[in-house]
RNA sequence: GGAGAGCUGGCAGAGUGGUCGAUUGCGGCAGUCUUGAAAACUGUUGACUGUUACAGGUCCGGGGGUUCGAAUCCCUCGCUCUCCGCCA
């Protein structure tokens, strides 16, 4: 969440940022700021209150201490008479913080000065492009019917045990699942990330920390009843390890990696974009999350890019990247690089990664802090990408590799798959 | 699921209604000593908010209550540990 003091200072550059973001309800900084004065004042004027209660009260524990009772009782009704007081300055201050805050984390963060205008997906810019489109056989499939061709994803027994957006993978589909985690995961622990099994499930403050919630509140997976939510990124309980903490400044960067099954509800997903393995429920990925020092976080970003593209250079796969335009990025983002890869048989650009630089404002929320040469504690800088969602990923390589005889898998996967290509 | 015991500063661990934001030890930092280091000794050392600076306010697992005053008493939730039950 943004920082009130920075928008007390830089009032018209927040309202400007917010407009490239494409926000709809800029008045909401003016009445931010409103609320903040009152709040401040009304602070003032119960901490006074209070101070003054403060050593009525320390002066009756020291006549309490000489033995003098009586004035010791007549002092007690003296500071009686400010509790109603109290009371009410206490309230009144208690429901401007509750509207306070119930505010400030409507505002999303703030774009970097390099994000584009923009609204639509098709306002995109595109930064680098790679890899060669292929040239598909005569008798080439979407990958939904290479599935069932080739018989290694089940969708209509996934969706009899649960529903539809949950697939079964079976076979050398399971077996490519596991190759393609595994793959991910050596890869970039041997870049110098820390490899974690966290929960899948998280607490709502956990989800509130990395602002899932308050924004994405119908988009995760709740359990009423113990009252956590299914993980829908393992960004959320990632970056939730450090949530609290103040690290020391020599040991960021901090750099972890984690494998997770996925959940989201993509309530009012429809359409062709849902066909087969391009939208579901529950998914597997990778994910890499950095806490870094401020000063160096656009560096950072750009290495988690470059990261991720030799991933997909790796894999084979003809890729581009796209700098997203301000009403395109999510809520908590300040620069995002969106990875596409391109599934020949489908003729589709598909999103497999989506690399962030969110500055202060998840670990605002979460209080992750170092502090500096001075002493004075100051806000790490958090990082996230994809490496990377997998569904899409085998969508792409099996539409574009496959063959007469089979599907032809990238060199860098035949270790882990245990044979170059997938058989019928 | 049942019973019990706990939750205090980076860590350990005192504190059971009043000058307690908290004794002490360890650790950290600085200094003395030393060629250097260790040891010893001395000093210093929580976070948030706030102020030009001071002051002030808040924080002893979270929330609520009693009281002039709560780390301390009460309620509630969460977590940890021990025992029993069940179980991958």
């Amino acid at each position: 969440m943004l920082q009130i003091n920075y928008i007390r200072q830089q009032t018209d550059l927040v309202k400007k940022k917010l407009g490239v973001k494409n926000f709809g309800n800029i008045a909401l900084v003016d009445e931010l700021l409103a609320l903040d004065e009152e709040l401040r004042k009304q602070k003032t004027a119960t901490e006074t209150l209070q101070a003054t209660m403060n050593v009525a009260s320390k002066e009756i524990g020291i006549l309490m201490g000489k033995g003098e009772k009586d004035a010791a009782e007549q002092k007690k009704k003296e500071v009686a008479q400010w509790k109603d007081d109290m009371v009410i300055a206490k309230n009144e201050l208690d429901k401007l913080e509750a509207a306070f805050s119930e505010k400030i984390v409507l505002l999303p963060n703030l774009p970097h000065d390099s994000v584009p205008a923009g609204n639509t997906p098709g306002e995109n810019e595109v930064v680098n492009e790679g890899g060669t489109k292929p040239t598909l056989y005569d008798g080439a499939k979407p990958h939904w019917d290479l599935i069932k061709e080739y018989d290694i994803i089940d969708f209509e027994i996934g969706a009899r045990i649960t529903g539809s957006g949950f697939p079964l993978y079976k076979g050398q589909g399971a077996k490519l699942q596991r190759a393609l985690v595994q793959y991910f995961l050596d890869y970039n622990t041997s870049a110098g990330y820390t490899e974690y099994a966290p929960p899948l499930m998280v607490n709502e403050t956990s989800a509130y920390g990395t602002g899932q919630l308050p924004d994405k509140e119908g988009q995760m997976y709740h359990m009423p009843a113990d009252g956590f939510y299914m993980i829908p990124t393992s960004e959320v309980p990632l970056t939730n390890i450090f949530n609290n903490e103040i690290v020391k400044e020599e040991s960021l960067p901090i750099k972890m990696t984690a494998f997770t099954p996925c959940f989201r509800r993509e309530a009012g997903s429809f359409g062709a974009d849902v066909r087969g393995l391009n939208r579901l429920h529950q998914f597997d990925k990778v994910e890499i999350v950095q806490l870094v020092h401020p000063a160096v976080s656009y560096d950072i970003l750009q290495e988690m890019v470059h990261h991720i593209e030799r991933l997909l250079q790796f894999l084979e796969l003809p890729y581009r990247i796209l700098r997203l335009c301000g009403g395109d990025m999510s809520f908590t983002s300040a620069l995002t690089f969106d990875f596409e890869v391109y599934s020949a048989a489908q003729q589709k650009w598909l999103e497999v990664s989506s690399v962030s630089n969110f500055e202060t404002f998840q670990t605002n929320r979460m209080k992750i802090r170092y502090k500096d040469g001075e002493g004075k504690t100051q806000l790490v800088h958090s990082l996230n990408g994809s490496s990377l969602a997998l569904p899409r990923i085998v969508a792409a390589l099996l539409e574009n590799n496959q063959k007469e005889d089979g599907i032809h898998l990238p060199k860098a996967l035949h270790k882990y798959f245990g044979a170059a290509k997938i058989e019928r």
